[in-house]
DNA sequence: TGAATATTTGAACACTCATTCATATATTCA
DNA sequence: TGAATATATGAATGAGTGTTCAAATATTCA
């Protein structure tokens, strides 16, 4: 953390300015990682899955071609960060989505979606 | 991928049901891309400071607390995934976000932010 | 042109994390 | 109770990634 720019090169009234809009850095973690969570390929397309209504693992295992360890394992890491809830049916396990603001949130996150270009867009180098 | 529910525990209806309104693969992998590259608490850092303005490395550098270079790597990822811009203005570079969909992005992601708990609950174990 | 400054870049290292494999737990059904 | 099934869990492995350090590029100013 030296080199924080010896010299005066930056601007101070800009860093005030950021620096007043901008939540703490433990809100900032906590936020980053909710998206994390939501960031990995195979958690999103759970998540995705399971906007149709209830799923077991097994249906999840099948639809995402994965082995039903993985995603348990994934299924661990959603309940823990709120994002889905486990419904005990005899010896399975539905799955659901907590509740209605993850809906919206994934809802968002296929607007985005459509909205980026393949964005394979370079301006340098 | 052998142990994807030998015998029939899942419900094929359910499975359609959920792969209609399933985007493909490779949709799904650029949308997680996206969350993922917000989902840095560093990138997630830089680009909530860059919502009051445009903002110089230097700057940002001190905002976060990081080395010049740690920024000027994160801004690349940042740069590629099509949500900042850069403008050369003499030996500085001032960043600012890319267009009002990032400016929208990151207003629900502080929405988010707000509304989910600190979310240290588990429900087992 | 040469010194100073702002930013970028590449390689190396450490660390995180998703998957696999084996095993454990829980529930149903004979 | 015992076999079969559905899910969960722990350890280990391998891939991906963020930071650091050193060096390169670019621009201003003397």
């Amino acid at each position: 953390m030296d080199s924080v720019c010896s010299i005066r090169c930056f601007h101070p009234e800009s860093i005030d300015r950021a620096q007043k809009i901008m939540p703490g850095p433990e809100q900032t973690k906590r936020i980053a990682l909710l998206f994390a969570t939501i960031g990995d390929p195979n958690r999103l397309g759970i998540l995705l899955a399971l906007r149709s209504g209830e799923l077991c693992v097994c249906d999840l295992s099948t639809i995402m071609e994965m082995t039903v360890s993985a995603v348990s394992h994934q299924l661990r890491i959603l309940r823990h960060q709120g994002l889905v809830v486990p419904r005990k049916q005899g010896r399975m396990v539905m799955y659901s989505l907590a509740d209605q603001h993850v809906h919206r949130l994934l809802a968002q996150a296929l607007e985005h979606g459509t909205i980026c270009a393949p964005n394979i867009s370079r301006e340098e180098s």
